[in-house]
DNA sequence: ATGGTAGAGGATCTA
């Protein structure tokens, strides 16, 4: 038995947060680290010192906004960056094999309002990339599929569910698309144990959102059934928030016994 | 209804 350590990360902007991500790395030393929000084109991507760190790294990125990357101790395989239904130029998904294990590391749009372009535009995206996530699960047996995915499942999950009512990140129906990719049969790994209550992954800059605990818990890992009889634990690490310079999200790790 | 902050990039846009 070994234990595997998986953990994902918005770090909106990896040119900013490299050092905290080196730091992070040493401390937690996981097996696989997916990243959201690198903001880099992939010609810009530090991929020196994150091989000085010992692990390899595959990426999708483009200019000022979205990008995403996968940390991992060994070397991806089968690597996706984007899905045939998809027909998308935001650099929102990345989907490669470490080991025996199928990782899906999701940008989900954020949506920006109910009833916008925007916000069609994410249940459009959950839609197509849902669909393509069946196909992955009729393929592989152990799948885990993270990321920021701003959604917060259900009211606890939300610091004031009363003013978060029906607003972006917490409505009805991506809440409902939430619930649709677990029907493939997923698990909400965070959820599989006893956790504290206020527990959150996101906090506003602005309001001073983070002192208040004034959070979303949107970061999620969510693992087949194959993986989830050897999930020991999952945890949100709050201490980067707390970073001079932080990311507006914290990073969230699942570990499993395999 | 708006604004507050942060990042990228060089005026706004996105979150």
């Amino acid at each position: 038995m070994t234990d595997i350590k998986i953990a994902t990360w918005n770090v909106n902007s990896i040119k900013v947060r490299l050092e905290q991500i080196l730091n992070w790395l040493k401390e937690h030393n996981p097996d696989i680290l997916a990243l959201q929000e690198t903001k880099s084109l992939d010609e810009n991507f530090p991929m020196d010192a994150i091989h000085a760190a010992g692990y390899e790294v595959t990426f999708s990125g483009q200019k000022t906004y979205n990008g995403v990357a996968i940390l991992s101790k060994s070397k991806a395989k089968d690597v996706l960056s984007g899905v045939p239904l998809l027909d998308d130029p935001q650099r929102r998904i990345l989907i490669a094999s470490i080991d025996d294990i199928r990782v899906i590391n999701l940008y989900i749009p954020n949506g920006q309002e109910v009833g916008s372009e925007k916000y069609a535009y994410k249940l459009d995206w959950l839609k197509k990339v849902t669909s393509h996530i069946e196909t992955e699960l009729k393929q592989h047996d152990k799948v885990v599929v993270l990321g920021d995915f701003n959604i917060a499942p259900k009211d606890e999950d939300v610091h004031d569910p009363d003013r978060w009512q029906d607003k972006v990140l917490c409505s009805g129906p991506e809440r409902k698309a939430f619930f649709d990719m677990l029907a493939l049969g997923l698990e909400d790994s965070f959820r599989n144990f006893p956790q504290a209550e206020k527990l959150y992954s996101w906090w506003d800059y602005r309001m001073l959102g983070f002192r208040r605990n004034h959070g979303l818990r949107i970061d999620h890992i969510l693992i087949s059934k194959a993986l989830s009889n050897h999930a020991k634990s999952c945890i949100i690490d709050k201490e980067p928030r707390k970073l001079e310079r932080p990311s507006d999200h914290a990073p969230v790790m699942l570990t499993l016994s395999l």
